[in-house]
RNA sequence: GCCGACGUAGCUCAGGGGUAGAGCAGCUGAUUCGUAAUCAGCAGGUCGUGAGUUCAAUUCUCACCGUCGGCUCCA
């Protein structure tokens, strides 16, 4: 006689049922609709399949496709079905791992064919036969040793290595057809369940991600449940490309990085200068305003200097080389913070002097890899919005709270509201004394909980001098950016003997911040370009107002309203060709010009302007204003629009 | 640095072992125009660089440089 077992629903009731009944027949029972969106479901808290078999009282939940959890599993499968598809395909591949990612998944393949953008529209149309062919995922346990001799068969080193490293007695298989991998699950019940789903790239990854192992290829794709959400998601994609600061610094004339200067090393263009000198501005007022004091540093110090501070032995791979003057050698500066000790170090230091802050916009030149250079995101030489802040270690917490509500203002200044925030504690190489790092993770702890910003903490990725506060900025393809840093450092101070004369007539070290609240000027014009998509706000714009005539006839007009808004210092060009109105508009609007005044017989006559605007949604904008009261109400919006003045 | 793709006019791209193609931009001329492209003509290229194969290379091969997508790295 079949036990009985009470499942309890997901809305709280509980219902009876005979042991060994599936999670699906319990869900097709209770909630047939939204059995049809299950991709697998929750017992007890624990994803599994479908097709699992309930023998005690349980929780059942449904997975469903529209969850992050069942999307995930959606994915896992797909990747699953890729994997056998080019097994099928390609001779001798060997497959690795093959997980989900945040927007699809990937699988890692060892192959001796070399797989082409023409290779993935064969292996799509192999996956659609055997999603077409509804297979279902089965799942097998085994045990280690069978499971390893299993793939030895198949001449899965690759799966035999990861079984291997397991410490479970028994593993899982899921099946599908012919294919079969090791697998901790959750899958679909069938391959029909895919319903929509694309490859997107090919590329190279490194066995277990580390450099010394042999590389694989790695075949990108997604997976949703509609093809209507897959083809947004494309679209999406296509729509990123087109805010791609890149693009936008050619066609909007921002900046260009040369092959014959260099790569990695940028030229700031006339129209990407005034966008960094306003934020060079507003830096500079606002860290007045935060009470510190800007210094200017050398470009160039002795290699002695670096050899004092560390970076010569600890980032001698970024360094560029050393040049020689008469006979010592100097190298261009990788960080500005050697300087800036020299600056405090320059006459002795009383407690009531400290907290000392110095900040500098400092270029610095760093070697990086050719394979990671990025447009303005990552370069080779750029201008930090560095400070080094020297305080009593009483004074820390309140000094790492001050500068991360600084931090957030400026970030939120500039139009970003959403980034990631993450505490990094103690690695296992590290400087200092346990006691010294536990205050300062504490301190950076406490100033974050006061902040009320959600943050992660990134156990063991701080760095060896100091725990710190790094906050990142995602780019239109959602990678992230790490942009502002606050890190605590317990080795510069030792290292330059950084000293302050206390109350007690005894001398003490500071602590000291190292803090970039932009990080540096090019990764952060290159992430503001992509948030505005190159339509910078009007305290922004590298030009706000353009002067259009309508034909010749109007030139000497335009050419007075032209001129009276450069005096009145309105960032402003003309356009005083002979061409059509159209015309003039169209490039003006490509041009992401906020405000377009078209000037005419009408407008000369009356000393008015015709009012045009890119930004929608201005309150008040005046139509067909007289020139004098536009100014005025164009001032008036400037302020209003512009971050705090 | 590693894997792969790519590199043709200022920009976006087509082409292909036998004297290099388009659109836009540029220049000249016509047009004098009212809110996202007026028309015509002209000019523009060592086909990334270097070597090799070939009667002949921009095209095929190799190396280097650069860009892009990843990996790795990232003070």
């Amino acid at each position: 006689m079949p036990n009985q077992i009470k499942i309890t629903l997901n809305n709280g009731k509980v219902k009876e049922y005979e042991a060994g009944v599936t999670a699906a027949a319990v869900l097709k029972d209770t909630a047939a609709d939204i059995f049809k969106k299950a991709a697998a479901a929750q017992v007890n808290g624990r994803y599994v399949d479908l097709t699992y078999e309930l023998n005690e009282d349980a929780r059942v939940k449904p997975v469903t496709i529209d969850s992050k959890e069942g999307l995930d599993i959606y994915r896992h499968s797909t990747s699953h079905v890729m994997a056998q598809a080019v097994k099928e395909l390609f001779d001798g591949v060997k497959i690795t791992i093959g997980p989900f990612i945040e927007d699809g998944f990937y699988y890692d393949f060892d192959s001796p064919h070399t797989f082409t953008p023409f290779d993935l529209e064969k292996i799509e149309e192999k996956m659609a036969d055997i999603i077409r062919g509804d297979r279902p995922f089965v799942k097998e346990e085994m045990s280690k040793e069978d499971a390893i001799k299993f793939f030895g068969e198949k001449s899965e080193t690759y799966k035999q290595e990861l079984i291997a490293e397991i410490p479970d007695e028994k593993v899982s298989i899921y099946r599908h057809d012919n294919f079969a991998d090791l697998c901790r699950g959750p899958h679909l019940p069938s391959t029909r369940w895919i319903k929509a789903f694309k490859l997107l790239s090919i590329a190279g990854a490194y066995w277990r991600g580390d450099e010394k192992n042999k590389m694989l290829q790695r075949i990108y794709g997604t997976a949703f449940p509609t093809k209507r959400e897959l083809d947004e998601y494309l679209n999406r994609l296509e729509e990123a490309k087109k805010r791609d600061h890149r693009k936008l610094g050619i066609e909007l004339d921002l900046f260009s990085i040369s092959d014959e200067i260099g790569s990695g090393l940028v030229c700031w263009h006339p129209k990407g200068a005034v966008v960094r000198g306003i934020i060079e501005d507003f830096w500079k007022r606002e860290h007045y305003r935060h009470d510190y004091q800007v210094v200017y540093t050398p470009h160039i110090a002795k290699v002695d200097l670096w050899k004092t501070s560390g970076h010569w032995a600890f980032y001698r791979d970024n360094l560029y080389s050393p040049m020689d003057v008469e006979g010592q050698g100097f190298i261009v500066k990788p960080m500005n913070c050697p300087f800036h000790i020299q600056i405090y170090n320059s006459h002795l230091r009383s407690y009531r002097e400290l907290p000392i802050r110095y900040a500098e916009l400092g270029t610095v030149y760093r070697f990086e890899r050719s394979g990671v250079l990025h447009g303005l995101l990552r370069v080779r030489g750029f201008t930090q919005d560095d400070a080094h802040i020297f305080c009593r270690p009483e004074q820390l917490e309140e000094e790492i709270g001050d500068v991360l509500n600084f931090t957030i203002y400026i970030l939120k200044s500039f139009g970003f509201n959403e980034f990631d925030i993450y505490l990094s504690t103690r690695p296992e190489k590290y400087v200092g004394t346990l006691d010294k790092w536990e205050k300062a993770e504490n301190a950076l702890k406490v100033a974050l909980e006061k902040s009320g910003l959600k943050f992660q903490i990134d156990a063991g990725e701080g760095v060896f001098y100091g725990p710190k506060i790094d906050i990142k900025i995602k780019d239109t393809l959602g990678r992230a950016w790490q942009c502002s840093t606050i890190q605590v450092d317990f080795n510069l101070p030792e290292r330059f003997n950084v000293k302050y004369r206390g109350q007690d007539d005894k001398e003490h070290q500071p602590i000291m911040i190292h803090r970039a609240l932009m990080g540096s000027l090019e990764r952060f014009f290159g992430c503001l370009i992509e948030h505005y998509a190159g339509s910078f706000p009007l305290w922004l714009a590298p030009v706000q107002v353009i002067v259009l005539s309508i034909t010749e006839k109007n030139e000497a007009y335009a050419m007075k309203v032209y001129e009276r808004l450069r005096f009145e210092g309105v960032r402003s060009e003309i356009d005083i060709r002979n061409e059509k109105l159209g015309l003039k508009i169209r490039e003006a609007e490509m041009q992401k010009i906020p405000f377009m005044l078209v000037v005419g017989d009408r407008e000369a006559e009356n000393n008015t302007v015709a009012v045009r605007t890119r930004i929608k949604g201005i309150e008040g904008v005046p139509q067909a204003a007289d020139f004098k009261d536009f100014i005025g109400w164009f001032k008036g919006l400037l302020i209003r629009q512009s971050p705090a003045l």
